[in-house]
DNA sequence: GCCGCGATTTGAGGTAACGCAAACTTTCGC
DNA sequence: GCGAAAGTTTGCGTTACCTCAAATCGCGGC
């Protein structure tokens, strides 16, 4: 990948969007790319913060496992999102491992490049403290629905918010474009892959979803999921 | 509340720790302070998001309240803690309501003028992202418990979480020093107050706890309660 | 094209925790 | 100091969801 092809990933990622070109273009200068292969990890849970990541192209899961063995997928995240960073800045170990759910590419920045960066360019620091007040408030939204709601509204929450961030409109409705597994969706909202499986098929047998038994799932009637994520 | 008082507020803050004594002073002089009384909120969830506060004496439960009605108690804060920061960051109103749970007295900052301290002293912003950073942790670290662990583990959890932040040690063991009822704990934990009340109960005859009907907590057994956040 | 393994579906039974309800106790306003 | 209101305890029936178990399907490897 040469500059050019960098700076187009950079200049979508949210960290570098409407900066001068200038900056963009010292960012993407600074930036390795790393290949991240279908099922590899880019960093590991518990493994010293010692880079920044943006995602170019492709998609990777965080996963954040337990003492006692269990899985929490804290998110999906695709081109532009920022990963690593939070740690890096805590100066604390990764507190969860990003896997690639289809072949991924990153750009890759030192943690001394990017604090260089960031105090040569303050608006980097202002989106950086931004994102970060996106993740809050995210995360901040799903421990509430966790913590109040049942299964089946945080499964319609949850597959409208990737179909939100990722979603691609083909002619059945709106496609998920990477595999998404029942248990990533049980990971994601706190629940057994066996009662997704149960709620999904009862929505497909309606007609809002299809994707039995395949990996991309295709959203129908995302209206009435709407209606399913916000009945009282 | 004088100069004098303030600058040894905002030293203790965690935003200002260890930073130059010019920027201390600079941050106390134009800081103003409002009193806030026991169950007073400081903002309103939904308000336009214009200051910035930091807690110097007192207690503030933060609450955010679902579209249904129902009621997540985000964290607790005290002496040093940022609130509102967040949302003025990002330029969106406050997600969730601040209210004291005794009186309080929290410095105030308008967005500008707190901006204007952070472009003329970069480790500020650094401190900020820091703090956020941590925040970020603690979200998911509790959207963990709250996905994957029994209700007993994540009220154990919580009360040492509460303990550790604000415990004080008496001669019967850790004392919760001001009042936190079963409904706080319902709501931090994502469960009833019925929950609650048995699963203290249980801990009150087993001599983990002392404060049966009273608002002071007294954690006898810490040890214990670790064991039982931790149990597999 | 066939086989084996992982993902999904589906069933049956159990249980942790909820929802409702009522009694009781402490706190707070007057 | 008294009464009302708020917070707490406790019992009981219900249920949403989990756990265990087995059948089925689809995909990648050979």
């Amino acid at each position: 990948m040469d500059t050019t092809a960098k700076i187009a990933v950079i200049e979508r990622a949210r960290l570098f969007a409407g900066l001068p070109a200038d900056i963009v273009a010292e960012g993407a200068e600074t930036a390795q790319v790393r290949v991240v292969g279908k099922g590899d990890v880019v960093f590991r849970q518990g493994d010293e913060a010692s880079h920044h990541f943006i995602v170019a192209w492709g998609r990777l899961r965080l996963d954040q496992t337990t003492p006692d063995g269990k899985n929490v997928v804290l998110r999906f995240m695709g081109p532009g999102d920022l990963v690593g960073s939070v740690a890096v800045w805590r100066g604390v170990p990764y507190p969860a491992t990003p896997v690639a759910v289809e072949e991924t590419r990153v750009l890759v920045w030192s943690a001394a490049r990017m604090m260089e960066l960031m105090q040569a360019h303050p608006p980097l620091a202002m989106k950086s403290m931004n994102m970060m007040g996106g993740r809050i408030e995210e995360l901040q939204e799903r421990l509430q629905q966790v913590a109040t709601q049942q299964v089946e509204r945080r499964i319609a929450a949850a597959i409208l918010k990737i179909a939100g961030q990722s979603g691609r409109k083909v002619d059945a409705g709106v496609e998920i474009p990477f595999p998404l597994s029942r248990q990533d969706l049980a990971e994601m909202t706190g629940t057994t892959l066996h009662t997704v499986s149960r709620t999904l098929s009862a929505w497909i047998d309606e007609g809002i979803l299809e994707g039995r038994r395949s990996s991309h799932l295709v959203i129908c009637r995302p209206h009435r999921l709407v209606e399913i994520a916000e009945q009282a």
